[in-house]
DNA sequence: GCAACACTGTACAACGTTGTAGCCCCTCGG
DNA sequence: CCGAGGGGCTACAACGTTGTACAGTGTTGC
């Protein structure tokens, strides 16, 4: 079952070496050989064996992403991506999932399973400034998808304040004045949904509209779920808004469900816009207006951002931040009444 | 940067096999060696090098994963609760995306890059009978999803007929009787579209209705879109129906949204099931009735038996054929009018 | 007091591959 | 005719780990 490149060597009358040369398109070979050896692989069935390889060379041809969980539609979507990306460069993709728990994300950093990978793209939840220290860790890491100041590593992320600013201007725009939000994490200030509010926050003062607690509506999980949880809480408080910002698409489904069945029409009562355009954002009823937030460019970016540190390993290159750029999708959910 | 067993031997004054012995966990050592190593573990940072454990061992502690497309809700769902139910028995997942290409699903089983891996839960959507002899691989391969006769793996699938032919019966049951199906495969027999749509005919014929072509949408791609443009084309044939089994839920999101834009009422004009139950269906409007196929279950089974196989790789085990069992959901896209 | 036996540890080989050094032979310039 | 150079190939070591064989040291049983 093993074939080795001794049994092809020997089927081929050679050493391993010259199979070895001949596997790695070594050039100085003459073409009786090669086609000597090539006939035998073929016949034995050759395949090399990647984890001596690995061993050998030091580089395993994989690469680790960790997200907070698939079954989350803008994870999933970024995977998908990521291993698109990775596929094209040959690299094979392995998945971990973190839940979001700070505790895992930072077990994983340190996780040993990590050496079979030549490095990291990470899409932390749960880590903040504090945890900058564990981000110093021995091999190429690339962060996806929140903004940290200082960190050691690449980071590659979306404009969530200016992104979240631009969405809130939509609504402004479109006349609305009462802004309620789902999905807000309390106290939170560098993790995606404190930096959304702080655009919110920051679109609300450049137009003289106050800011009122009242209509903010905080969820830490980031379901469906949880944001037609958050949005029937919301209603349930009396207090009167004509638009949504949710801090995400999902949520965002789930509180237009929510609205739905209170009776509030959207857009009419309610225009919602939502963050980081997911594929059936474009498909319900009304179709969900958004934010994009580049997540391809962003998935791309990460594979040739590792794949480049992972090439010059002791390059003395600062880490770097690079910024998507964003663009709002306006769709059903926001039209003019 | 590197730190071997060597290093800890040295720093700690005892051989690396002794290195070897203390990180797993043999028996025979003096508490004081023990320690000794352990304090050069920490005091080094040292963690084991998982690749050269693979060559030795033969085993990678990862399995591999291939999904037509994680962006598709089912197949990310899937695979999210694939690599919860591996990492719940110390494995890591390597996903692959084949995009539904029959040539690209036989390609990756030959690819030495499942060399990586110990073995392979493969959710083929392009493969055929015909193609049972590229399953005669050289390691642990578990198939997923589509069934097929007499191969030479085992097979954990969900029970595509009978549920197909139960959600038929459900809206049989609900008074209807001109039922349009989205997403079929023309002449396809095996594959999942060819075997809900038996379901289908079973039901119908069982109730004496009979089977007309002009109401069968075919869609080779099962995305939203598809399923939307799909049922525009059943719209514009003129033909009358008064609900939709769609062969999955994505299809059956796109599908209502299209009747909807139609001014068709989703139940009162046509009631919709689908087929997956992802996530989301139960957050639509209406909310999607569909059939649980068990995916949760698929999951965990397919962990195991592959977790098996790798075990017992001699094993004369026949190819099993495992069923997960289902269960119609009955939500508002059903309701009797 | 001596064989038998567990306990504790070591040395060496091996997993399958690739890098390095070097050998042989041929060609070519001088 | 000889040395230099390079094409074509081989032998060997090494990547970091674990299995096997074995060598000490006590300890026990008779």
């Amino acid at each position: 079952m093993a074939v080795t490149l001794h049994d092809v060597a020997r089927l081929a009358g050679v050493s391993i070496k010259t199979v070895s040369n001949v596997i790695n398109d070594y050039p100085h070979i003459r073409p009786a050989t090669r086609e000597k050896v090539e006939l035998a692989i073929t016949e034995l069935g050759y395949t090399p064996n990647l984890t001596a390889r690995s061993l050998r060379s030091g580089r395993t041809g994989a690469i680790a992403l960790a997200v907070p969980d698939l079954a989350l539609a803008y994870f999933a979507e970024l995977a998908a991506a990521v291993i698109a990306a990775a596929e094209a460069s040959g690299l094979v993709v392995l998945v971990e999932q973190t839940g979001a728990d700070p505790e895992r994300e930072r077990e994983l950093l340190r996780s040993p399973r990590l050496k079979m990978t030549d490095g990291l793209i990470f899409s932390p939840l749960g880590l903040g400034q504090e945890d900058i220290a564990a981000l110093e860790v021995p091999y190429p890491l690339v962060l996806l998808g929140e903004r940290m100041f200082d960190g050691p590593s690449d980071h590659v992320t979306m404009q969530n304040v200016e992104a979240a600013r631009a969405a809130t201007e939509h609504l402004i725009a479109a006349g609305r004045r009462r802004i309620a939000v789902i999905g807000s994490h309390e106290g939170e200030v560098i993790g995606s949904a404190g930096l959304r509010l702080r655009g919110y926050r920051e679109a609300l003062e450049a137009h003289g509209i106050a800011y009122d607690e009242s209509i903010i509506g905080p969820s830490m999980a980031w379901h469906r779920e949880s944001g037609a949880r958050a949005m029937r809480e919301l209603l349930a408080r009396g207090v009167g808004f004509d638009a949504v910002f949710a801090l995400n698409d999902t949520l965002a489904l789930g509180a237009m469900r929510a609205l739905l069945e209170a009776g509030r029409r959207v857009p009419d009562d309610v225009a919602v816009i939502g963050f980081d355009n997911i594929d059936e954002a474009q498909y319900t009823v009304p179709s969900l207006s958004t934010v994009d937030p580049g997540r391809a460019w962003i998935a791309e970016t990460a594979v040739a951002t590792l794949l480049e540190r992972i090439a010059h390993p002791q390059s003395d290159v600062p880490p770097r931040l690079l910024l998507a750029d964003f663009s709002v999708v306006a769709r059903e959910s926001t039209h003019a009444a």
